[in-house]
DNA sequence: CGGGTAGGTAAGGGTAATGTATTACA
DNA sequence: GTGTAATACATTACCCTTACCTACCC
């Protein structure tokens, strides 16, 4: 394929061009990323990106005059197969770093006329328990059924329906807990990264009685930072907040819904999962007055008085001491994350330059 | 016909919002 | 000791990506 051009990269505007208009799953994606350096975004989409995908559509309405339902749809044909290609390339258009096949998933999720029901009631339990009997796992079908979003009856199902009779809730117990580690680190073995978990799995490992996000939030949460520092109990002090202060300055991001919080940990300083981190954040946020009519880059001028100096006294966070993997030490070569400039921001950019493993 | 691909569903993997129990501390 | 704010621990709705399937096109 046209590794003709020069010996530059291909341009940007071609691979925009290229994103916003060819329907690429993700091995497409990953050989255009080896082969000639594509960069685009994964992860959730950040506040600036879901205004620019709403006024893409809102634009595209207006200058066709459609109206909301024919906008509906456009995003949810009836039965005639009236692919509308032209609509998808406009509105990934407007985030250039996206493929095409995410915007179509985000919009829609997002404009589901069944979606954001909160929380399940029994007699919708019963309903879904119902089809899935009759029906098997064939969401959509149960969906219709149900009056949820296919994936919200998925994700009922297995994370609440699923061995419900066994399911354990509230404190773990000790014994739960070394279960659960021992599950987790023997499943680590000869495995290059934690993110080759899987929570399914080790749910059923705990014989079901505990779910799958049960497992997981435990681990990530709690037991991964007990299990670094060999039981030693880590609380989040001054330190580690001087330290996300000014990681997240750092970025220089223009909203914090663009931080890509599993990026925000370093070999040095570690020992808070990225959901904590997040969490922490909200907090040293809502304690700022009025923070909610401001802008990040507001709320950062004042974080960053307020945290100027490293608390002299401070006892340096503590840095695992297990090395993520196994006994061989993990050096680090000091990250040379691809961050494409702060024209980007928000989720993970995925580029060339496989950082990347090791391996052996 | 036969490979390629657009457009859809299912499976896999994860986070965000929120509630509740503990702990720190004035 | 007491009240309250911060933090740890839990719960679950909601979200994004990848794998897989199928009708259709050249």
């Amino acid at each position: 394929m046209a590794p003709s051009s020069s010996s530059e990269p291909a341009s940007h505007s071609g691979h925009a061009h290229l994103l916003a208009n060819k329907w690429m799953g993700a091995n497409k994606l990953a050989e255009l990323v080896a082969s000639e350096g594509l960069v685009y975004k994964k992860g959730k989409f950040s506040a600036i990106e879901i205004k620019q995908v709403n006024e893409a559509m809102q634009n595209y309405c207006t200058t066709r005059g459609l109206s909301e339902e024919d906008l509906n749809q456009i995003i949810f044909p009836s039965d005639e197969k009236k692919k509308d290609a032209v609509f998808w390339s406009e509105i990934t258009s407007a985030v250039p770093l996206r493929p095409i096949v995410a915007v179509y998933q985000y919009v829609r999720r997002a404009h589901h006329p069944m979606k954001q029901q909160g929380k399940w009631q029994p007699e919708e339990d019963a309903k879904l328990i119902q089809a899935v009997t009759s029906l098997g796992q064939q969401w959509e079908k149960v969906a219709q059924l149900v009056g949820r979003m296919a994936t919200d009856c998925r994700d009922r199902y297995r994370n609440h329906i699923v061995d419900r009779e066994k399911r354990v809730n509230g404190a773990w117990s000790t014994a739960e807990e070394e279960e659960l580690t021992r599950i987790v680190t023997t499943m680590q073995q000869g495995k290059n990264l934690d993110t080759d978990i899987f929570w399914g799995k080790v749910s059923e490992m705990m014989d079901g009685k505990r779910s799958r996000q049960q497992c997981r939030i435990k681990w990530t949460d709690s037991l991964s930072k007990k299990f670094k520092t060999d039981g030693a109990t880590a609380r989040w002090g001054t330190h580690d907040a001087f330290i996300l202060v000014h990681k997240i300055d750092a970025l220089g991001v223009r909203d914090d819904t663009e931080i890509d919080w599993k990026s925000i940990p370093d070999s040095q300083w570690n020992l808070f999962s990225a959901h904590t981190v997040q969490r922490r954040w909200l907090t040293m946020k809502k304690s700022i007055k009025g923070f909610e009519d401001m802008t990040h880059s507001e709320i950062m001028d004042i974080l960053r008085v307020k945290y100027a100096e490293m608390p002299s006294y401070a006892k340096v966070s503590k840095v695992a001491k297990v090395p993520a993997r196994s006994d061989e030490y993990i050096e680090d070569s000091d990250n040379d994350e691809p961050q494409a400039g702060s024209s980007t921001g928000p989720g993970t950019l995925v580029a060339e330059g496989g950082p990347d493993d090791d391996s052996e």
